[in-house]
DNA sequence: CTGTATCCTTTCAGATACTG
DNA sequence: CAGTATCTGAAAGGATACAG
């Protein structure tokens, strides 16, 4: 009969804050995939640009600034594959590619807008008092 | 007057769906490190966990699956000095170490909790769609 | 214009061992 | 209990060249 200080399972904390089964977000939960794919350092910015409306690739290439053509392809794909972004060749000359967001990556990216303008709003404050 | 199809600044989208000043993002801004911060791995995961209460160290190590001592004491210092967790160690034999959020990172894990909801509730579908 | 392929450097991250 | 220090392999990321 012990009466551990640590009953609950391991993540137990995490679900609990979501209303969620435990279990979720452990490690080899899907979600932490997915959750890496969206909150991933170029992931953020190109869904939250796309926000505005269709991209073309070189527009997305400005519009995030820094990334490259790598980095963008890639990150691009995986956002495809999540089923977050719809990926639009026309078979014309010049070749010409538009991406936009599906309506879940548009109910993502509504929940990453607050999250950067909260951001943008406290970078000065935190990065000043430490 | 020209109206040409480029004439703002390079990252001008991201700006302009936050409601900020252009310029915002870019690859020097600070809120490009904070965001980096908040959005990593551990990060998101430990700032959701510390919303339901003060955890200790090894609650925390716990409460997130899969971090190791290493990456979990990296990720409180950095949010630490962005002045998101509050760290308060107590001399006592052993020793016991509290974490909570602060006022700012509590105001910030409101923003990620609806995120990882979301991305708990696509994450089946959007792995089975490809 | 829209990518892919390759190389190379840097950073991330886990395992292990050790300290107060 | 709550960390730190060091080592090593894996992965991210950038630069360049090239293709459709």
């Amino acid at each position: 009969m012990k009466v551990s200080t640590q009953v609950t399972s391991p993540n137990s904390v995490i679900a609990q804050v979501l209303d969620l089964g435990s279990g979720t977000f452990t490690q080899q939960c899907p979600t932490r995939t997915l959750l890496d794919h969206v909150t991933s350092k170029w992931g953020v910015l190109v869904l939250v640009a796309l926000t505005s409306r269709t991209l073309r690739w070189g527009e997305l290439r400005r519009a995030v600034d820094g990334v490259s053509e790598k980095m963008l392809a890639q990150t691009l794909r995986t956002l495809e594959s999540d089923g977050l972004v719809l990926r639009e060749a026309r078979p014309t000359i010049p070749p010409r590619v538009d991406y936009s967001l599906t309506d879940p990556g548009r109910e993502l990216a509504g929940h990453l807008v607050p999250l950067l303008r909260w951001v943008a709003a406290h970078a000065d404050a935190t990065s000043t008092d430490h």
